[in-house]
DNA sequence: ATAAAAAATTACAAAAAACGTAACATTAAT
DNA sequence: ATTAATGTTACGTTTTTTGTAATTTTTTAT
């Protein structure tokens, strides 16, 4: 076998911590804790909680790319895989704890650093492409700028966790169902709209 | 006024933060850095963390309390109190950290123990009290003892929490129903069942 | 406008927590 | 039975947090 089971363990146990904790305020024996296993035995199979966070944090980049083939290559509409697009988004930034994005943000490991900037510069090209693919196909209306749409999405985003603006919904739901329609019937094509 | 906003400002947030993470992960700064204060002014308002944490946790009894209170003097059936208890109870279950309750269960200052145990028992007793007065007025079968229900109680509150519970069902809501239902109908007096 | 009060900033020593390792005991696997 | 892996204990080192003092800035009241 490639990754031994205590390997998994402590990976999944590293995982949930920091990501209700953020990397900082976990200790290792907190993930020994959770993972059932001793101090020394982390520490002969990982050199410290700075490389045990790196995996981590590959592994939840590789299963966000997971998830967003797993919308992109259903056999649904367009309109539907943006749908389900934005509720997942927004299901990820209601768990996440905040103590995780900070801890990332001020991450002062280079090829920590290097990873994340690689990675976030990856999945835009990426959407950015896929997005273009589909205005080719007829998906999006022709006469729209794909950058344009990839700013509203970041626009969008930031007001789902704007107090101001989602103080005027009855629920959270109703504020993202309302982002998403009028993000949707705007960017229908015209023939499609009636 | 008695309370300066700075107070109500520290209190509030130490009550966020502990309410996440616990009292141990979250330091004196980090309530700083919440309330948007220096450290120094918080020391100037608080001996401690310690002693601001059984400030907060003072706090947080008084608020579970006066929920109790708003829904027990309610004019509704006594069926509908205990179902809005449960999903109240559950509620409050899914939002607070284990770390918190861990803290709480192995805090070893005297004072915040003995603090914590007279309230178990006062809210024990009081629950009781409130069980026995319904039972009285008919609204319980008179041939259960109170105590019966208290322990199943607990029981169904540990379920609330047991995963291999939880999996029988689609979702926790449903296994919420189910217990609230189960309790609810062995609870009716006999004229009430059909 | 100015004096007094409150809060922020900076710096620092002391205490506590977390880190990482070594030696040895125990358990599990083959 | 032997080897490999994990657990236990203990400990020195490093880092973080604590709590305070001195000083500057901001706010409040007069």
């Amino acid at each position: 076998m490639k990754k031994s089971k205590t390997h998994i363990k402590v990976v999944e146990s590293a995982k949930n911590l920091f990501w209700k904790f953020g990397i900082k305020k976990v200790t290792v024996e907190d993930i020994c804790e959770e993972a059932g296993i001793s101090k020394m035995t982390f520490y002969r199979n990982f050199s410290n909680k700075q490389e045990l966070a790196k995996i981590v944090i590959q592994n939840l980049t590789e299963e966000g790319l997971a998830n967003y083939n797993a919308i992109m290559h259903q056999e649904i509409s367009f309109a539907e895989k943006m749908g389900k697009l934005v509720l997942l988004k927004h299901e990820q930034s209601q768990n996440v704890s905040m103590e995780f994005i900070k801890d990332l943000y001020k991450a002062n490991d280079p090829e920590l650093r290097n990873f994340l900037e690689t990675h976030k510069e990856n999945s835009y090209k990426r959407f950015f492409d896929d997005l273009l693919e589909a205005q080719k196909t007829g998906q999006i209306r022709k006469d729209i700028k794909i950058s344009f749409i990839m700013q509203m999405l970041d626009y969008f985003s930031q007001k789902m966790v704007d107090d101001a603006f989602l103080s005027q919904y009855e629920n959270v739901h109703d504020a993202a169902m309302e982002i998403t329609n009028f993000f949707l019937y705007g960017l229908f094509p015209p023939d499609d709209k009636a």
